[in-house]
RNA sequence: GCGCUCGUAGCUCAGUGGACAGAGCACCUGACUUCGGAUCAGGCGGUCGGGGGUUCGAAUCCCUCCGGGCGCGCCA
């Protein structure tokens, strides 16, 4: 890749002006190149001159034009280095340079972008994680785009990746508790029996739906069920009938989970107790008040939390730690787990409970993402599971389809309280961005398939004189695809799969900007076949950059 | 009250300490006898919430104030 051999150079420079004694003992600098965005700066810029101006106590100008002097021969495709600004160096390359990543696209196909940087770690990432007692929200949309999304590129880059849902289904839940006896009542209900519906209990269409089917497959047979019998059954009949209904909400937006953990199997394993026991040998426990606590006030918690009540039952924080326990047990170099904002507080409980466990808090990293407020004609929509109001994920998706819900649940970043108007992302679908993509995938298959018609023989890029991609929109257009490497790069780093659906809509823009100015077909011969090369080229990254998204890159629309 | 977080164009949002702060929508004006007009070009629109500070350089880092969201259980 140009840009390591840039650095390299940038290094090499460095390195004997001080051996010339032209600038000051340094220890090596990091070297950020980052493709500017006025063409004038060059293809490459370097700030490197300005960041080190401070401790060699030179003029940034003055570093500048020493590194540009002691800059080695013959740098792969570089063609001069230009000192611009207060002292960047901007580095200009030989056109061929663009050109040839076609060559490279060609090669790499549907792994361009890709790399092998973290082929030896494991990393497992946990998402949604919704509780089981209502159906997979338009709220728990955003994780589900985040952690799937964020799968695929870690994938990209190497990493063995695992994705996960933890199923909340402890035997302490209240909440499970709730939904059975509402199941019950419902079902009792459509038996025609005037049953009242428990306190606080779940009001939503869709456990009236369960008990319908419940009917259908069972009819009457629990009618006479003594309530100590009954609750405990339809509590799992819900739990179970809503896990499943999850799973498949989540498969329709297109996210399928490795594994579904549940929380309960870690108490029948006692990992639960056994996570205690490990925290209190390692002194990281004590009693008082008949319960026991974490010790999580010296672990960089602010306070200290229980672990078991004194009724003897444990906390959700004890089953955390055994859950985190088992994942690092199983052998994952990294454990991701995406949260929603609400829910910060608890990172330093975790990551405390972590290290009283004995693993490397820093080994967990949890990624939060603000809520979304949803808005419908005008007004804030406040979903709440117990009130049965929540907008469902499957009638976003039902209304503007999978791929403009996810593309439009990626295009704010994680931590920006992203406003959703519901009567805009319904109504206006053509308006969404993903179609604006799409349509240049689609546009660019077109083009393929009418050329092969008019028989054109489409050449391999190595086969075209791609000296013939001159036109400023071919060098955008070939620039932008140069730079979809850095971009997967970066979204990774970044953790930040948003950075994925912008790049997508400029490499589109500079696609629609090419296909207004420039013929691909009808122009002389070999100009023809170096825009074929260039436009399938595009047509890769496209489809490379939607994959990643989880979106469809169609031939037509 | 304490803590976390966000505040960028009329609206929705980008912006890895860098060069004149960008895009989409909305609004206005233009562009097809030719490869898909779900497109393209141009215009309008900003004290980057306010004020200090660090830096050669701040929307970005630090402090403070204002405003919104969230969290502070032997609930999960």
């Amino acid at each position: 890749m140009i840009q390591e051999e840039l650095v390299a150079a940038v290094l090499e420079a460095l390195k004997r002006a001080q051996k010339e004694g032209a600038i000051p003992e340094l220890s090596a600098p990091t070297i950020l190149l980052e493709m500017p965005r006025n063409k004038e700066h060059g293809d490459y810029a370097c700030n490197v001159a300005l960041s080190l101006a401070g401790p060699a106590k030179m003029a940034p100008k003055k570093l500048a034009e020493t590194i540009q002097r002691f800059m080695p021969e013959g740098v792969g495709y570089l063609e001069r280095v230009d000192i611009a600004g207060p002292g960047f160096l901007n580095f200009y390359l030989k056109p061929d340079w663009l050109q040839d990543t076609l060559l490279e696209i060609e090669e790499m196909g549907d792994t361009f972008g890709h790399s092998q940087k973290h082929t030896s770690e494991r990393v497992l990432i946990e998402f949604v994680s919704a509780n089981p007692t209502g159906p997979i929200s338009v709220v728990n949309g955003r994780a589900a785009a985040l952690g799937d999304v964020l799968g695929n590129l870690l994938a990209a880059v190497g990493y063995e990746v695992s994705r996960e849902y933890y199923i909340n289904d402890a035997l302490n839940s209240h909440q499970l508790e709730v939904l059975g006896e509402t199941l019950a009542a419902r079902y009792l209900q459509q038996l025609g029996k005037d049953v009242p519906l428990p306190p606080e209990s779940y009001k939503g269409e869709y456990v009236i739906e369960m008990a319908k089917k419940i009917v259908k497959r069972e009819g009457n047979t629990y009618e006479e069920m003594p309530d100590n019998e009954l609750f405990p059954l339809f509590r799992r009949l819900a739990t179970d009938e809503m896990i499943s209904q999850q799973r498949g909400d989540l498969e329709a937006f297109g996210v399928r989970y490795d594994n579904w953990q549940c929380e309960s199997a870690l108490y029948e394993d006692e990992e639960v107790v056994q996570a205690i026991e490990t925290i209190s040998q390692r002194g990281y426990a004590y009693e008082k008040d008949g319960a026991v606590w974490l010790k999580s006030s010296v672990l960089g918690d602010k306070e200290d939390w229980v672990l078991v009540r004194s009724n003897g039952r444990e906390t959700y924080v004890a089953a955390d730690a055994a859950y985190h326990k088992n994942k690092f047990d199983r052998g994952y170099t990294l454990l991701i787990n995406i949260w929603g904002a609400d829910h910060h507080g608890y990172v330093a409980r975790l990551k405390a409970a972590i290290a009283a466990l004995g693993y490397d808090p820093s080994r967990c990293e949890v990624i939060l993402h603000q809520m979304i407020h949803l808005v419908r004609e005008g007004e804030s929509v406040v979903g709440s599971k117990r009130e049965g109001n929540i907008i469902p994920l499957r009638e976003l998706i039902a209304e503007v389809g999978r791929d403009a819900a996810r593309f439009t649940f990626l295009l704010s970043s994680a931590d920006t309280t992203a406003t959703f108007d519901l009567d805009l992302v319904k109504q206006q679908t053509n308006e969404n961005p993903v179609f604006y993509v799409q349509y240049a995938h689609a546009r660019i298959a077109s083009i393929l398939k009418k050329a092969t018609s008019n028989e054109v023989v489409p050449a391999p890029a190595a086969k075209v004189k791609r000296s013939l991609l001159t036109h400023p929109r071919e060098l955008d257009l070939l620039r932008k695809l140069a730079d979809f490497p850095n971009e997967v790069q970066a979204a990774v780093e970044n953790r930040a799969p948003h950075r994925l659906t912008h790049y997508s809509m400029e490499l589109a823009a500079v696609f629609h900007n090419f296909y207004t100015e420039c013929r691909v077909i009808g122009e002389e011969v070999e100009l023809t076949q170096a825009r074929l090369a260039l436009i399938r080229g595009a047509k890769q990254v496209l489809k490379n950059a939607l994959s990643l998204l989880g979106v469809s890159a169609p031939e037509s629309m």
